[in-house]
DNA sequence: CTGATCTACAACCATTTGGTTGTACGATAC
DNA sequence: GTATCGTACAACCAAATGGTTGTAGATCAG
């Protein structure tokens, strides 16, 4: 029962809430879309937008705690880059419930293909 | 430039936050993959957790806000069901990013093919 | 050295979130 | 009918979010 191996009770998995929660915000995609196609210094990144130096620093370092970003030091600036193997485990997740969708069509058809048989002779 | 295709200002994308936002709570992301692979009555999912029945209801409303879940009335009960659609917009997204991933890494593979044409003679 | 830049971080504020309890109402069971 | 079940919704609360301003420390340019 491939099913009741999900969590009976919802195991709370920080690392997962807060990769979705870094995503939930449209700056924050967009640094993570950018980061990912190149390099950005914080400020670089504070440039883009419109509001304060600090809230960008703020957003940096949400994605950075959900590892979907790292920062480096050079010099006096502290480069960010994309984090690859963050993305890859929420897209993980979503192949998960994919996967769990999929067998529950396929075991519904199934169910169509055992009514047909009773059907037949 | 593929790059600079990408939303110059963060153009405010309530679809998706919500969608996200939806996903960034363990309990969410449970009721998710429950009723992916079958049908609940919100009843029937607060029984599973630890928490009031008001609670889930809201987590429930949540998800359908983010188009994960769909709820239809049945008798007395409220059938939750899951909604493909929503899941397949968020691996759509992260698809995405993939892509951008990968267009980079094959850019910087290009440079040093570069490099090494001009080592040659 | 002096001044400008880039960063870090604290303090504060308004709003949202995740939870609670309590009340009300339609559908079902007896 | 009455009692019970499943739901909806309001009011409330503590904590987290997303933003601000202000201050202070490194690092670089002149």
């Amino acid at each position: 029962m491939v099913v009741d191996q999900l969590s009976p009770a919802p195991e709370k998995d920080l690392e997962l809430d807060r990769l979705f929660q870094a995503l939930a915000d449209a700056t924050r995609r967009d640094i993570v879309a950018r980061v990912t196609a190149g390099e950005y210094s914080v400020s670089g990144l504070a440039a883009l937008y419109a509001m304060s130096f600090a809230a960008v620093q703020k957003h940096v370092a949400v994605l950075e705690r959900a590892s979907l970003v790292t920062k480096e030091k050079r010099g006096r600036e502290q480069i960010v880059r994309g984090n690859h193997d963050g993305l890859q485990k929420a897209r993980h997740l979503l192949d998960e419930f994919e996967m769990i969708w999929r067998q529950r069509a396929a075991r519904i058809g199934d169910i169509l293909a055992e009514d047909d048989e009773r059907d037949l002779p």
